[in-house]
RNA sequence: CGCGGGGUGGAGCAGUUCGGUAGCUCGCCGGGCUCAUAACCCGGAGGUCGUAGGUUCAAAUCCUGCCCCCGCAACCA
């Protein structure tokens, strides 16, 4: 991903299936997208956050029916209830909403496949699917299990088990085989493309085995809830062609007036796609291929994050495992939702999630770390110099060490959180955390602060406590929004303007906190819990 | 031999590319401090790095075999 200062940043999450249930699995897509696209408008950057839901296909419609209301009643009410509520509940700064059932969206999906099917990359053709009559829907190998007893040897739904009946249907196919070579050579020239390093590879070698072309179209025969096919209203679009299109729809793609053409190309290609491991393919292999065919650029970055594992398993609705996001927020809020599944987890390879370590942390990095570092610093700047920010005086090698920590801090993190180490990046951030409180227990301000003769020295140590902090508010605001604002206030650093807007690229430039004003109460960060209130 | 990831002190992880005294966080034990959210700081105990062999002066790291766990296999982040 380039550091291009100034220039645009978009990022994109993938668009939540309505019909799911939101679990933490969402939101930590979510809260990633969030944090990195915060990070570089801090940079300066016209940072733009999309994410939306995908709308369409069978199951909406029967479920839909199953509650007898008409599916975009249906899809109405999910979004509604269930979607909105979950960006609220994990604090997403989101430019744009899409839905696949927006006017915009459909009208420029089928602008999209009229000219992909005027350039000759889609063709009629015949779909041979196994069709289970119980369920009313064609099989994919991976549902399918071995029959036993009298279908012993047979493949047979899991579901019904009984024998799927092999059917033809006619289709509309895209050319995906036409781009094997195409994305092979694209991968080998642009190695950051998809990332990380395993989830690259596991594309490269999945293309290399060859590419089938795909089928892209439905017969409304079948079902009817989705995209039509412009030139043939038998047809409907398969879902995950009309998905991805998501991303150009939502900015503008295919429409003429001037606001959108100068939107797109202000922000097409995307910066970073934010992808679960599960549908990088999708992203990484059948999405360029698409923009491909359709001349249009590749996004800088696909990258796979990797699943959140309860119990060393992959979180399921059948093993209960799936957790909802506000059962922890309702504890620990949405600050600490953000930080602990940021910090703990490297972003790209598979987590724990655990209520003890969720707990473990809260309470050691959030609560006794930060927490407790702004709480001290801020209650010794009120004891000793009535709450009003003190003038540093003579630096001493011991202050001048924190400077260098607090500017290096920035830099790593900046460096990390460019290449999407967000964890990292936030380790980085706590060095500082952690020199600050080793730096107030060596320099004993308390013991200082019965010596008049040593004030200038205690201001100096107690400056350099809030100029800290300073610091760690610019640098967490986009990890732990809620709370860097209660310290930004407390800090009377409002004088400087919105914490938002402050320049992480300046952040480590020494000296910025005014002298001289008033502080603010600072309340608990991150107030204590109890470990049985975690259940 | 379908593809990929992983097995490191009690827990969660880093280190493996370019071999050279095994590191981090939490927990545990001991000490210091008292400004602070009973928080902070320092020290210590604890691992034959899945397993069997090989290469080497030297292997968590390179090579080979084997065991175990997990994900993917074209609509679950």
């Amino acid at each position: 991903m380039p550091k291009n200062l100034g220039g645009s940043f978009y990022a994109t999450t993938p668009i939540f299936y309505v019909n799911d249930a939101p679990h933490i699995g969402h939101a930590y897509t979510e809260v990633a997208a969030d944090v990195l696209t915060r990070w570089h408008r801090q940079r300066g950057e016209d940072a733009f956050l999309l994410t939306g839901t995908d709308e369409h296909g069978e199951k909406v419609l029967r479920t839909a029916s199953a509650n007898h209301v008409e599916p975009q009643a249906w899809v109405d009410k999910l979004v509604h209830d269930a979607w909105l509520p979950l960006l609220n509940t994990i604090d997403i700064d989101n430019q744009d909403f899409i839905r696949t059932t927006d006017e915009r969206h459909d009208r420029n999906v089928q602008r999209f496949l009229q000219h992909l099917y005027d350039k000759g990359f889609i063709y009629r053709g015949e779909f041979v699917g196994k069709y289970c009559v119980g369920c009313e829907e064609y099989k994919t190998e991976g549902d399918l299990v071995e029959g036993t007893g009298e279908f012993d040897g047979q493949d047979v739904c899991a579901i019904h088990s009984k024998p799927v009946e092999a059917l033809n249907e006619t289709n509309y196919f895209f050319k995906l085989s036409e781009f094997e070579q195409p994305l092979l050579d694209y991968y080998a020239a642009n190695p950051k493309f998809i990332q990380p390093e395993s989830a690259r590879n596991e594309v490269v070698s999945f293309v290399r085995r060859g590419l089938e072309d795909l089928s892209i179209s439905r017969s409304k025969e079948k079902f009817d809830w989705g995209i039509d096919i412009p030139w043939d209203d038998s047809h409907i679009t398969y879902v995950w062609f009309d998905a991805l299109l998501n991303y150009v729809t939502a900015i503008g793609y295919g429409e003429d007036d001037a606001e959108s053409r100068e939107k797109f190309s202000r922000l097409w290609p995307a910066s970073v796609q934010i992808v679960g491991k599960d549908i990088l393919r999708f992203h990484a292999v059948i999405w360029p291929a698409m923009l491909m065919a359709a001349d249009l650029p590749l996004p800088g970055q696909v990258f796979g994050h990797g699943w959140l594992l309860v119990g060393g398993e992959k979180m399921s609705k059948s093993k209960l495992t799936g957790i909802a996001p506000h059962q922890i927020t309702d504890t620990f809020g949405s600050d600490a939702f953000r930080y602990y599944f940021m910090k703990a987890i490297a972003f790209g390879s598979d987590g724990s999630f655990s209520w003890e370590d969720l707990h473990a942390r809260y309470t050691a990095e959030l609560a006794n770390g930060f927490g407790n570092l702004a709480s001290r610093s801020i209650a010794m700047i009120h004891k000793y110099f009535e709450g009003v920010v003190p003038a540093a005086s003579f630096y001493t090698e011991d202050d001048l060490e924190i400077q260098k920590i607090a500017a290096a801090a920035v830099n790593n993190a900046d460096d990390a959180m460019g290449e999407v180490a967000i964890n990292e990046a936030i380790a980085q951030v706590w060095t500082l955390v952690d020199a600050l409180n080793n730096y107030i227990t060596v320099q004993e301000p308390w013991a200082l602060a019965k010596d008049e003769a040593k004030r200038e020295r205690l201001a100096t140590v107690l400056y350099t406590c809030a100029e800290g902090l300073r610091v760690l508010a610019v640098l967490l605001a986009p990890v732990i929004p809620k709370a860097t604002a209660k310290l930004w206030s407390a800090l009377a650093a409002t004088a400087m303007g919105e914490l938002a807007g402050q320049s992480l690229i300046e952040a480590g430039t020494w000296g910025q906190l005014p002298t001289g004003t008033q502080l603010g109460e600072l309340e608990p960060l991150f107030p204590r819990v109890e470990q049985d209130e975690t259940k």
